[in-house]
RNA sequence: GUGGAUGUAGCGUAGUUGGUUAACGCGUCAGUUUGUGGCACUGAAGACCGUGGGUUCGAGUCCCAUCUUCCACCCCA
C-alpha cells in the first residue's frame, strides 16, 4: 500500500468540519478590522526566501523543499507566508493603493522538519500582514487582532510575550558590543555559532547548546541598547497594550527565527505545551530588501494544526433532513424527483442509490441520523398520500405526497 | 541531523519457551423481517502480522536493514 509522505495529514470529514468552523470565526475577526484575503503561489523562486527569510536561518539552511524545474529554475515550496505576500504586494503595485494595505491569508506551508506532535512538513498558517504603517498603533492593532482569535475561539491558557529587537541602526551598534563580548571566547562556541558570528551574531544568543548557553551568561541584551526611536516605539506599544487590558510578559530571548523582523516581536504561547501557537512582529526592511521603496510593515502567522488541538467544537455537522425510502422503478423515479426539488430548496436529502432492501434502507436512514423519513411504494403512488416519520420520536403523520407538504414538516 | 520507543483486518486489542487453516470486540455488509429503524440473534466480507532480507525443517514470534508514527534534543507555527 502506498502511504502518504512523512509529516503530512489527511483531514477526514469530522475534522474538516471543525476546520471550517475555526476558519470562519477567524475570517470574521479579520473582516471587522477590514483585512482582505490574499492568495499567493505555493511555490516561488528560491531566491525570494533566501533573501527574505535570511540565509543564516535554519528555515533556509536546512528546511526548504527546493528543486529545479524542467526549465532549470530553482523553485522552493513556501516555508512561510510573508515573503510571498510582500512579493505580491510589490509585483501588483499595491504600494500605490490607499495605504496602509491590510491582508490576510490561509495557506499550506512546507518545511523539511523532523516530525513531532504539532510539527508537520505540510502545515497550515493563517496570517495577517499590515503594510505601510510605521506607527506603534499598527503593532497594537495587529496584536489585539491576534488576541481576539483566542478569545473568540474560547482557548484559555495563552500567554502573550513581547520583545523588541531594534532597527538596523541600533542593532548594528548593539552587534558590535555583542561581538566584542562573544569574540573573547569565540573558539569555545559550537560550529553553528561560529558560522553565525560574522553574519548574524544575535542568533548565537538563541543557541541551545549548554556550553554556548553558559558562555552567553551575562551577555549584553538588545533591549538595553535600543536607540531612542526604537525605545519610544516599544514603550508606546507596551503602554497601549496595557491600556487595552491585555496581559503580557517581556521575554528578551525572543528573536524569532526569521531574519526580516525589526523592532516589536511577539509570540502567543500555549502554556500547557509550551508551543508557540502564533508568532509575529514588525518587518520594516523587507519591502526594501525585495527592491521596493522603504515601507514599514507588521504581521503575524498562527499554526492552524496547533490551534485545532486546543479548540472544541461549538456545533455539529449537518444531519440529513429527510430520507426518501423507495423500491421499484416508478417509485424510484418519484423519489428522485422529490429529492431533486427539495435539494434545490437547500434541504439535505438522502435516498437509496444502492437498490437496497426496505429493511436495509430503514437501518441506513437510522445510522446516518436522518431527521425525517418517508416511504414511497405502490400505495403512496396510487393514493398520493405518504406517512412522514420523525425518526427521533417515531411519530408518524399522513400528508399529501408533494414538496410543499413535506417542507411544512421538515423545515 | 542525533538519541529512545512503536507498528497484527477501518478502529481497539489477543497471540504463552518459534509449531498446522492468526483470535476477539467495535465497525461494515447482509439475513431473521418486500411496508417501518434503534435491541437481539445468524451469517459474510475484511490481515500476504509495516516493508525487504536473514537464521530455522518451520517466523506474527529470533537477527539485520529500512520505512512510519510517537517522544526528547534542535528548531519553529
Amino acid at each position: 500500500m502506498i502511504q502518504k509522505p512523512k509529516g503530512t495529514k489527511d483531514l477526514l470529514p469530522e475534522e474538516s468540519f471543525k476546520w471550517q468552523e475555526v476558519e470562519k470565526i477567524i475570517k470574521e475577526i479579520f473582516e471587522t478590522y477590514n483585512f482582505k484575503e490574499i492568495r499567493v503561489p505555493v511555490f516561488e523562486h528560491t531566491e525570494l526566501f533566501e533573501r527574505g527569510v535570511g540565509e543564516t536561518t535554519d528555515v533556509v539552511q536546512k528546511e526548504m523543499y527546493t528543486f529545479n524545474d524542467k526549465g532549470g529554475r530553482s523553485i522552493t515550496l513556501r516555508p512561510e507566508g510573508t515573503a510571498g505576500v510582500v512579493r505580491a504586494y510589490l509585483e501588483n503595485g499595491m504600494g500605490s493603493m490607499p495605504s496602509p494595505i491590510k491582508l490576510w491569508y490561509n495557506m499550506a506551508m512546507y518545511r523539511y522538519e523532523n516530525v513531532q506532535k504539532g510539527r508537520l512538513r505540510e502545515f497550515h498558517q493563517i496570517g495577517a500582514e499590515l503594510i505601510g504603517s510605521s506607527s506603534y498603533l499598527a503593532d497594537v492593532d495587529i496584536i489585539l487582532m491576534a488576541n481576539e482569535i483566542f478569545k473568540k475561539l474560547n482557548i484559555p491558557n495563552i500567554k502573550l510575550t513581547l520583545n523588541s529587537i531594534g532597527c538596523p541602526k541600533c542593532r548594528n551598534e548593539y552587534q558590535k558590543i555583542l561581538k566584542e563580548f562573544i569574540g573573547k571566547n569565540l573558539d569555545k562556541y559550537c560550529d553553528t555559532c561560529k558560522s553565525r558570528f560574522e553574519k548574524n551574531p544575535m542568533r548565537i544568543l538563541d543557541c541551545k547548546e549548554t556550553k554556548c548557553k553558559e558562555l552567553n551568561l551575562g551577555a549584553p541584551k538588545m533591549i538595553d541598547y535600543l536607540c531612542d526611536e526604537c525605545k519610544e516605539h516599544f514603550e508606546n506599544v507596551k503602554s497601549m497594550i496595557k491600556k487595552s487590558g491585555l496581559e503580557y510578559e517581556i521575554d528578551s530571548s525572543i528573536v524569532r527565527g526569521l531574519d526580516y523582523y525589526t523592532k516589536t516581536v511577539f509570540e502567543f504561547i500555549d502554556e500547557s505545551t509550551g508551543l508557540t501557537v502564533l508568532g509575529g512582529g514588525r518587518y520594516d526592511g523587507l519591502v526594501e530588501e525585495f527592491g521596493g521603496p522603504k515601507t514599514p510593515a507588521v504581521g503575524f502567522a498562527l499554526g492552524v494544526e496547533r490551534i485545532m488541538e486546543m479548540y472544541n467544537n461549538q456545533n455539529e455537522d449537518k444531519k440529513p433532513d429527510l430520507y426518501i425510502l423507495s423500491s421499484g422503478f416508478k417509485e424510484n423515479e418519484m423519489a428522485l424527483e422529490l429529492s431533486q426539488e427539495l435539494r434545490k430548496k437547500g434541504y439535505v436529502i438522502e435516498k437509496d442509490i444502492c437498490e437496497r432492501s426496505f429493511n436495509s434502507q430503514m437501518k441506513y436512514a437510522n445510522k446516518i441520523n436522518a431527521k425525517y423519513l418517508i416511504v414511497i411504494g405502490e400505495n403512496e403512488l396510487q393514493t398520493n398520500k405518504v406517512k412522514i416519520k420523525e425518526m427521533k420520536t417515531g411519530d408518524e403523520k399522513e400528508i399529501s405526497l408533494n414538496v410543499e407538504e413535506i417542507i411544512k414538516i421538515i423545515k
